[in-house]
RNA sequence: GCCCAAGUGGCGGAAUUGGUAUACGCGCACGACUCAAAAUCGUGUUCUCGCAAGGGAGUGUGGGUUCGAGUCCCACCUUGGGCACCA
């Protein structure tokens, strides 16, 4: 017998597969594997895998250094850490040209890896045959009105005359040259993917879809959802009004100002009203040159207040100010805000910064569940308007607090506000009354708080919403208090560190700690106060009761707001499919006809970015100027193009009907491909990808081109293999791991089965060299175990149960993913079978075959080894036989109180009762309850003995 | 700041519903084979006390539920990923 060598094995078998087409195995599964994004690389890599065991998983796209070879897709993927464009241009290739060489260079890696590639399936989002359905997709979202022109921000290098897309910018500079970027508004086209974000979002959860609990969170954040209301604000003296969008309508009495972004159209419509226009119109401008990065960037909030400009609440009919701020956003809500200071954190920012009023009016509400003052179920509340005072000594750090006599009860100092008393002047005469202190200096109002206790002394539960003052001595005057209140308190100095253990109420020990912590804004559902007749409710049911208020009095509706912003669409490339539009001066944006498809890339020379808006398309006149298809005549033809997201948002739709030149896809083999199965990718798809695909299959789905509402039913994501010091692969810190040389070294299989053995699928790994060694070594045992092979029929019932068992551990964890796992028990029925003499011809079978999808190669040279002439992939998987993998014998572990003490050899089915005496027999537990109690003895079937002593 | 995921030996990682923590692999140590080395095979390998038998501790930290917790609950710490002024 030769030795294992995968350099004899591993090409003979690669020209077989393709030769002999194993691929269309799949066909007649009827199963649909789209495997990644991109339809040369990583889709097309794993085809190599037992037809009915497959293993879907991408070797290649673990390794983000083979990432680089996916320059195959020709809008510009990353290239050797370039972008395929840069590279491209830098090289003056032709990018097509470029791509296409790269096509066939990854052909050849593939086939070095040991894939099967489906030649048949080939095209190319730069093949006129396959782009022309992606402009077909275009003209019909823009006949339905789904995609408009517009102008919209970009990142602009002035030096290089390029839009630079956000991933391209570090720190806000150009990759290239380094230049700053500046902010520039731009014709674009864009998607109304806007119109699907509720569909988007809830078929995520009524499609029943088999996705990562993770990615489907993701997905959920990036649109956005959430639900508020549209207010109007009256301008005074003006018929102008001002719609600001909020969730929290609750908290509207908090409002002490409002601001408009500085793009908001109104501005400019005010101008003449604003009485400090010069630094308005100045801030504007500083504003507008700020691009997003640098606006987020930025700590501090700026703005700049209309002067002259008044809001008038519609709930309170107070007046108050407007500002221009660039911490609201122009293209979300209304673009403009309510701001309540004490209930929002950006607005308390902002108010502090510019010292604006902070207005409290909603506050946590504490239940009392302990003794004394637990509340009574079933009884009403009585609802009281409180003032609650803490008193801090002028020259120590102590406290004044009561200690209530009839009770056990203590506090800080507490009452309610008689007819015609502000809340302050209420709080100095509680402290009067129960302290004797007269001469008191406010510090701060906390923010309020709602309690919900019950009066002992009253005998009735109460709510009692407090306003909370601090206040310090300004000195010891003070006089005798009441005979009546030294019955009910006694009066105590407390100091900082016991405040917290000495107060009962939770409510209070809540005030104490925003007294000692940072202040802050409450953001949280609480209780209304000083809302007019919405005090006391709680927000919920003040959103509800006032948004119906806003609605019939016509000042304002419920409204869904999402993050999730349209999609633009066009790029100023040169690749890229062209946007079938011809631009006409009497008729505007006309689609040109379904037949003139497809709309096909001029030849040029020179790929350069034209220096203007225009892409490089612009430059090519004979192209661009054209008949307009409406009027006939002359038009311009539109110079974008499409992203490279257009082309993959809809290509395993064409993997089922790759060469149909009269549809996008038939009918039929939609039908009976759709939807796929299961689709692996990268997780930096999460969201942009993913969303996308889906979007343009609900738009499929409404012009009825696909019968389902979801593209993907199950989706699992692959994680890359880092460098082996742990870091992402990368030329900067010199941790590459080239898979050639792995290969080289240890073959295609060694490589595979690590890649499977090295962890979870969907977890970022390590590479180790040294890991490769130990399944080289493991497919060396395997190809060893040769020797051993008979044909007699030999009894060994163990080896024969263990084999079953793993044949069922692997079946199982090939579908849930778990390669990890599977392989570590073949490992495990190898070494047994090793320590053997003897292994019978059919359970060796048995063997490879379930080690076939994760080492085809070996596995299919020792199929034939045993004399087929078939390709193992042609064979049924392997079915487990139930009867041998029932345990006739277990190991019962003794435990006492939980700790394993021994364990003993029993029949599988026993008793309770011959358990336990069986257990009593051991000398070791024995020892263990000898003199002592049994209490307990708890019994598991199958597993343990417990006994509590 | 917000959302999500994860913390287990020297390392990658195992551990169905709570039921023998550290499977499998790497590394390391010792032994066999060899003139020698590599390869291969065998033995051992969580820490700790002990000559041993045997005991104690132990899954990021601190609490809790339970006969029993890596697994469930509460609080916190750390790392990774995503979002980031979304009102």
């Amino acid at each position: 017998m030769e030795n294992y060598d995968p350099k004899l094995i591993e090409p003979k078998w690669q020209e077989f597969w393709l030769k002999e087409g194993i691929y269309k195995n799949y066909e007649k599964s009827k199963k649909f594997y789209a495997l990644d994004m991109f339809p040369y690389i990583s889709g097309s890599g794993i085809h190599v895998g037992h037809p009915k065991g497959y293993i879907a998983t991408d070797v290649v796209s673990r390794f983000k250094m083979l990432q680089g070879y996916s320059v195959l897709h020709p809008m510009g993927w990353d290239a050797f850490g370039l972008p395929a464009e840069n590279y491209a241009i830098k090289n003056k290739i032709n990018p097509n040209i470029f791509v296409k060489e790269n096509i066939i260079r990854f052909k050849k890696q593939l086939e070095m890896f040991g894939f099967t590639y489906d030649w048949d399936r080939e095209f190319s989002t730069t093949d006129p045959n396959y782009y022309k359905w992606t402009q077909w997709i275009f003209l019909k979202l823009f006949e339905k009105g789904l995609a408009y022109e517009s102008n919209e921000p970009v990142n602009w290098c002035s030096s290089c005359k390029t839009v630079l897309a956000n991933e391209d910018l570090e720190k806000g500079l150009c990759e290239r040259c380094g230049t700053q970027v500046v902010q520039k508004k731009m014709r674009q086209w864009v998607l109304k993917m806007t119109d699907y974000a509720d569909r988007l979002l809830y078929d995520l959860d009524t499609e029943g879809l088999d996705w990562e609990e993770q990615i489907l969170e993701q997905q959920r954040n990036w649109i956005g959802r959430s639900e508020g209301a549209e207010i109007e604000f009256q301008i005074s003296n003006s018929e102008f009004k001002i719609k600001v969008y909020t969730t929290r309508v609750d908290t509207i009495f908090g409002c002490t100002y409002c601001v408009i972004a500085p793009e908001h159209e109104t501005v400019q419509k005010l101008k003449n009203k604003i009485e400090n226009w010069d630094e308005v119109e100045k801030y504007l401008i500083e504003s507008q040159n700020k691009t997003e990065l640098e606006r987020m960037e930025l700590k501090d909030k700026t703005g700049v207040e209309l002067k002259g400009i008044k809001l008038i609440n519609p709930f309170n009919g107070e007046s108050v100010p407007l500002f221009a701020a660039d911490y609201v956003l122009a293209h979300y809500g209304t673009g403009a805000v309510m701001a309540v200071p004490a209930h929002d954190e950006r607005d308390f920012e902002f108010a502090k910064k510019y010292n604006l009023p902070i207005k409290n009016v909603i506050g946590p509400c504490f239940c009392q569940q302990t003794e004394p003052g637990k509340i009574k179920e079933k009884e009403p509340f009585e609802e009281r308007d409180a003032v609650l005072a803490i008193v801090k000594h002028q020259d120590k750090d102590e406290y004044l607090g009561l200690k209530w006599k009839q009770v056990d009860w203590k506090t800080f100092i507490t009452g309610g506000p008689e007819e015609g008393q502000t809340a302050e002047e209420a709080a100095r005469m509680e402290v009067l009354e129960e302290t004797g202190y007269k001469n008191l200096k406010l510090i701060k109002e906390l923010p309020m708080v709602h309690s919900k206790f019950y009066h002992v002394p009253k005998k009735l539960n109460r709510l009692a919403h407090f306003r909370v003052f601090y206040f310090e001595l300004e000195n010891d005057e003070h006089q005798e208090i009441s005979e009546i209140d030294k019955k009910r308190h006694e009066v105590v100095w407390v100091t900082k560190e016991k405040v917290e253990t000495f107060l009962t109420p939770e409510s209070q020990i809540y005030t104490w700690q925003t007294l000692l912590g940072k202040e802050k804004p409450y953001v949280d559902d609480g209780v209304l106060a000083n809302s007019d007749k919405y005090s006391s409710m709680t927000s919920e049911e003040a959103r509800e009761k006032m948004t119906e208020w806003l609605e019939k009095e016509k000042i304002g509706e419920k409204k869904i707001n999402y993050k999730m912003r349209d999609w633009v669409f066009s790029r100023q490339r040169y690749w890229g499919e062209p946007i079938p539009i011809v631009h006409c001066e009497k008729c505007g944006a006309v689609a040109i006809s379904e037949k003139e498809l497809p709309l096909k890339l001029p030849e040029v020379e020179n790929y350069e970015p034209t220096g203007t808006e225009e892409g490089p398309l612009a430059n090519i006149t004979e192209w661009v100027n054209t008949t307009c298809p409406k009027c006939g005549g002359p038009g311009k033809r539109e110079t974008n193009t499409m992203p490279q997201w257009a082309g993959s948002s809809w290509y395993y739709l064409r993997y089922i009907d790759p060469k149909n030149n009269e549809a996008l896809v038939e009918k039929n083999k939609e039908k009976d491909w759709m939807p796929v199965d299961l689709y692996v990718g990268g997780a930096e798809h999460a969201t942009r990808h993913l969303l996308y695909a889906r979007f343009w299959h609900k738009f499929l789905y409404d012009i009825k081109v696909v019968s389902t509402k979801e593209p993907f039913k199950k989706l699992v994501h692959v994680g890359l293999v880092d460098g082996e010091d742990g870091r992402k692969m990368s030329k900067r810190w010199g941790n590459v791991v080239n898979p050639d040389d792995v290969i080289n070294e240890f073959g295609v299989d060694s490589l595979r089965l690590y890649e499977m053995f090295m962890g979870p699928f969907s977890q970022n790994i390590a590479w180790s060299t040294d890991g490769v060694k130990g399944v080289r070594r493991f497919l060396e045992k395997v190809w060893k175990l040769q020797k051993k092979v008979i044909d007699q029929v030999v009894e060994n019932k163990k080896l024969e149960s263990l084999l079953h068992k793993t044949i069922k551990k692997v079946t199982e964890d090939i579908k849930n993913f778990r390669f990890n796992t599977a392989i570590s028990a073949m490992m495990i029925l190898v070494n047994e079978l090793e320590k053997g003499k003897n292994i019978l011809s059919t359970n060796y079978k048995l063997l490879i075959t379930i080690l076939s999808p994760f080492a085809p190669h070996i596995a299919e040279e020792l199929w034939e080894k045993l004399g087929h002439k078939d390709s193992i992939f042609l064979q049924s998987w392997p079915e487990y036989d139930p009867e041998l993998i029932r345990d006739e014998k277990i190991t019962l572990v003794l435990q006492i109180n939980g700790k394993v003490r021994d364990s003993i050899e029993v029949d599988a089915g026993i008793s309770e009762k011959e358990a336990k005496e069986l257990a009593m027999q051991s000398e070791k537990i024995k020892t263990w309850v000898s003199g002592k109690e049994i209490k307990k003895v708890i019994f598991v079937k199958g597993k343990l003995i417990n006994i509590v002593i």
